[in-house]
RNA sequence: GGAGGGGUACCGAAGUGGCCAAACGGGGCGGACUGUAAAUCCGUUGGUGUACGCCUACGGGGGUUCGAAUCCCUCCCCCUCCA
């Protein structure tokens, strides 16, 4: 059996993995599962700080899924009680405290977010405050106790700054103590995470072992470089795409990545071998798997109009199917029946201001019905509907 | 407790009495090009008046001056070092 299950670990379970420590614990974790047939507890952490989940999330959740088809149970934790702590990362800069309903409302759709990817008979939500809001000074203090400033120190960017003489906050050091009292509270056989959270998630197994438990495995993956090609995925960065945005903005975002991301995405987003791919041009390929994307998270059917949409406005520079109307105010219109071309831009919302909407003009940015407006200074006869373009993909219609 | 450094536009960062609506970089936006919303190049990046202008802006408030992001007073906030 043991022989067995070292294979499912070393082909199913260790693709596309970037650590999992030890292998041999959970080699022995899945044995004893299967033996006494409790399924293993899988844990993966959320910050609720921002209010989607993206592909970058994607990949543990889907590793997460992989463990549930094997018939164990995924625990969710989003992180409402560590979010106000706030994980170091380097970046002591001002953390605005998110207020409750701020949180909460992220929350809200992070379950089907989630459950696009997850078993939900397979799954539990749990929020942290749970049984973080509950401890007393002396139970915090007896969690600092079991840890040493020289192991915190261990920690890359800790020893960094401590280094170079730049300020750690002892907030700071509860973080990576917290999660770890995660581990413990929900008992987690396994915690999954992204790679930059390994010392996280090795400072859970220390934690367990002193209240006595079993440590749980650590299993990291990549992190999912963004759409940028240059940082990891993140919502602070924008560089992301969101599993509940709309099958047009996810295909449009997948496409604009550069191409030496292709594979990756293929490895760690898709269960399509990306060997398949390997004869395609890189446009194709690349085309293949935004439709792909879009077909996981939404539909084959909004794949294929997506699809259609995209190339309409940007390959074929053609207008989208849908231009939003808005009515213009009557009261613009002057007695020869002309309308003023700055009016008619900021009635039609495409620009923020009336000297940007001279700036786009001049720039040769701005159609109307078509044509290039040549001067900030036309007026423009109003014979309703006029088509207005700003830019390659700003369409309105005023009537 | 002591010493020092700093708060400038979306972000980073220059500027230390007029030439500053504020260099430069990033980001954003527009244009060209492209399979692309990539890369690259060019342009642009406070508002308003359809030129000259006016208003708002350099942490908050007050002052000096013909004139202040720049000098003075005061308040708030951040950081570093020593103890």
């Amino acid at each position: 059996m043991s022989e067995r299950m070292a294979r499912l670990v070393d082909e199913q379970l260790s693709v596309g993995v970037d650590t999992l420590v030890p292998r041999d614990e959970l080699i022995a974790k899945l044995v004893n599962s299967e033996k006494k047939g409790v399924p293993l507890r899988i844990k993966l952490g959320i910050d609720p700080s921002a209010p989607h989940l993206t592909l970058g999330h994607s990949v543990p959740l889907r590793k997460m899924r992989q463990f549930q088809d094997l018939g164990h149970t995924g625990v969710l934790i989003v992180g409402d009680f560590t979010r106000r702590i706030g994980d170091p990362t380097g970046r002591a800069s001002t953390r605005v405290l998110m207020s409750e309903a701020d949180i909460k409302r992220n929350i809200e759709t992070y379950q089907e977010q989630a459950y696009k990817i997850l078993d939900p008979q397979r799954t539990e939500i749990r929020y942290n405050s749970e049984w973080l809001g509950i401890l007393k000074l002396e139970d915090i203090i007896n969690l600092t106790a079991k840890y040493t400033v020289a192991r915190m120190l261990e920690r890359d960017d800790f020893s960094k700054r401590y280094a170079e003489g730049r300020s750690i906050s002892v907030l700071e050091f509860l973080y990576p103590l917290t999660q770890a009292y995660d581990s413990v509270a929900i008992r987690a056989d396994v915690e999954l995470g992204g790679a930059d959270q390994l010392f996280n998630l090795l400072v859970g197994r220390d934690i367990q072992r002193e209240y006595g438990q079993e440590s749980q495995v650590v299993l990291t993956v990549p992190l999912l470089l963004g759409i940028d090609g240059e940082r990891a995925m993140s919502q602070t960065t924008g560089n992301y795409v969101g599993l509940n945005e709309s099958a047009s903005e996810i295909y449009g975002k997948v496409l604009s990545i550069p191409d030496a991301l292709i594979q990756s995405y293929f490895v760690f987003l898709t269960d399509i071998n990306p060997d398949t791919v390997n004869d395609l041009s890189p446009r194709d390929a690349k085309r293949m798997l935004a439709r792909e994307l879009v077909t996981m998270y939404h539909s084959a059917d909004a794949a294929a109009e997506a699809q259609e949409e995209f190339d309409r406005i940007h390959i074929r520079h053609e207008r989208p199917t849908e231009v939003p109307q808005v009515s213009l105010d009557r009261s613009l219109v002057k007695e020869d029946g002309g309308v003023w071309i700055i009016d008619l831009l900021q009635a039609s919302g495409l620009v923020e201001s009336r000297s940007q909407a001279k700036r786009l003009i001049q720039q040769g940015g701005v159609k109307i019905n078509d044509e290039k407006a040549s001067s900030p200074e036309l007026d423009i006869p109003f014979h309703p509907p006029v088509m207005i373009q700003v830019g390659k993909r700003g369409f309105t219609e005023l009537v």
